[in-house]
DNA sequence: TGTACATCAGTGAACGCGCGTTCACTGATGTAC
DNA sequence: TGTACATCAGTGAACGCGCGTTCACTGATGTAC
């Protein structure tokens, strides 16, 4: 790659990240503009242009990079999950809070414009999500508590639940970051770990019980 | 009420109701101008200030509206579950799809708004989602399924799930009826049921095999 | 009941501002010989 | 290797537009006598 290609490259992911990071500072995709990405970067308005055509285009292109992620992080607890002889659900939860804390901008930007401003994202993320319940659904496959699960229709069902629940529990996790302060963040962040700890028990609890020859999407 | 204040409320209403449809129609209360608003309802721009001191007040009003009806529904759905000898599971969630179906723009608004861009507005969303899930706690502790969990906190977990994922086949629902017409949404549509109806069957499956004195949230 | 004044929802002009987008440009990097 | 030309990321001026907000106003409705 040449000097200018990559240049150019550098400026592109410039644009990129600084919309990621407007665009999950309390604000949202559709309410930030072209003019303020290209200033956070320190380029003009119109080199804008040069990278995309317009902000969907960009918007686009960040679901891709923030799915990526996404899927990275979930297939790790994944593997938490199974390789973990003892509590595999607190470790696996003690991860997800972990890298959300650390890399809040794709979760906040998945969730939020999941049902956000732009019609042409909401669908990109619609087909990215899908992607991390299959991919789920594969990882699911390897558990021991979910050996008697057969059909792959039941197991996408239990990934969607988790994936969705995860969600929500991220964002909770970094509103009790945002409200609570040193003390009362540990208090509040304890309470709220054994409540998640507790939904996913449950859950666990009807996936043991679970009587594939008589509940099934497809009978 | 005089005649001029019952004017005054048909238009605050108006408002209210315009700021609604335009935040709910592909677009996201945080870009939908105030101008806007008053344009639909026909008044000049300078009017809304009769009204409300800024965007963020009305935001904050139609928070309340809107939960007050997601409250409404819920509760009718509790009902169902609890009072149907039979498929309560099934009933109680065609009565959710057909409440979303009739009027989208509430669950639009909860959702899309829960994660978006006003903090202020998240946070009285927040809370009136704990709102929800106390309603619903209370619900929950009249279903024989539920006898054996005493607990409140518990109980309060449990709606939790629910309320979240409700809010998640809300939104998928009505992405179903956006994404696909006549003979293939009818298809699409069933799909779908039977797979919330399995999710469901899930959670209380993880429900009724629930030891209250083993696994609670306060040991 | 009629009159004189007060209230106040809605009006219309005006403002300064940031926006997306166009255009001709510059000058460093790349390419052909 | 050196030269002459091509490419193209980034520049800077300019545009028209919708925005939120101010202000003095109008005229229908309410109130006091």
């Amino acid at each position: 790659m040449s000097i200018r290609d990559e240049r150019k490259q550098q400026s592109r992911q410039a644009l990129l990240d600084a919309a990621l990071a407007l665009s999950t500072s309390g604000r949202s995709f559709s309410s930030i503009s072209l003019r303020e990405i290209a200033r956070h970067v320190g380029l003009v308005p119109t080199a804008f242009y040069r990278h995309f055509q317009d902000m969907n285009e960009l918007g686009l292109e960040l679901v891709d990079q923030v799915a990526l992620h996404l899927k990275g992080i979930l297939h790790q607890l994944g593997q938490a999950y199974i390789y973990q002889p003892n509590s595999k659900i607190k470790i696996s939860l003690d991860l997800l809070f972990q890298a959300v804390e650390h890399h809040p901008e794709p979760w906040v930007f998945m969730i939020a414009e999941r049902w956000g401003g732009s019609e042409v994202i909401r669908q990109a993320i619609a087909r990215e999500i899908n992607f991390l319940i299959e991919d789920m659904a594969n990882d699911l496959c390897k558990m021991e508590t979910v050996q008697h699960i057969h059909n792959m229709p039941d197991l996408q069902i239990i990934s969607n639940i988790l994936i969705n629940l995860s969600f929500t529990w991220a964002m909770t996790w970094m509103d009790i970051n945002r409200r609570y302060q040193a003390q009362e963040r540990l208090e509040q962040q304890k309470q709220f770990k054994l409540q998640t700890i507790t939904q996913v028990h449950l859950i666990f609890r009807g996936i043991s019980n679970w009587d594939t020859s008589k509940e099934t999407t497809k009978p």
